[in-house]
DNA sequence: CCTTAAAGTGCTATATGTTGCACCTGTTGT
DNA sequence: ACAACAGGTGCAACATATAGCACTTTAAGG
């Protein structure tokens, strides 16, 4: 899933408003709404402040070869 | 791991330079340095840029809790 | 020693992310 | 209908990520 809707369904699930989230994450509103909408191209630091709130956490790894069995 | 770690990481078992790396994933070698040396905060789409091409993905997930069982 | 490849950095210009403000829409409750 | 709340959006200012260039350092190989 998207990051943007990832974070949009985790918010809604504890049940907090955009102004609550961006208040306790120390990231604007405006910023937030524009991520959560989908429309903006967040850096690090933003999904970061985000994530970090939320209980969420961000991880990189080596992809699962989904597309290679395919062929 | 740290995100660029994790880059640099797997950029390096993939046994490919800098240079390469920047070519084939659109981004500029001035970001990738600057990225991979940490100094940065990247947006968004350059860390996508750069997992399409080492095939790495990038997940956000509920955290675990350790540290709620550490205390 | 010299050459080449790879990586790090200061400087600069441009593009764009972040922010605040004002306003609009849709929903809920009285 | 009106008020209050949550969310979405256009605009403008400021901060900073991206990018190119030149230069340096380090390591490997001749």
């Amino acid at each position: 899933m998207d990051i943007s809707k990832e974070i949009r369904q985790r918010r809604e699930e504890l049940g907090i408003s955009q102004e609550l989230l961006a208040e306790v994450s120390s990231l604007s509103l405006r910023t937030l709404k524009t991520l959560e909408s989908g429309k903006g191209n967040p850096t690090l630091a933003s999904i970061k402040k985000l994530t970090e709130v939320l209980g969420l956490e961000l991880k990189i790894q080596v992809k699962s070869n989904e597309e290679s069995r395919s062929l």
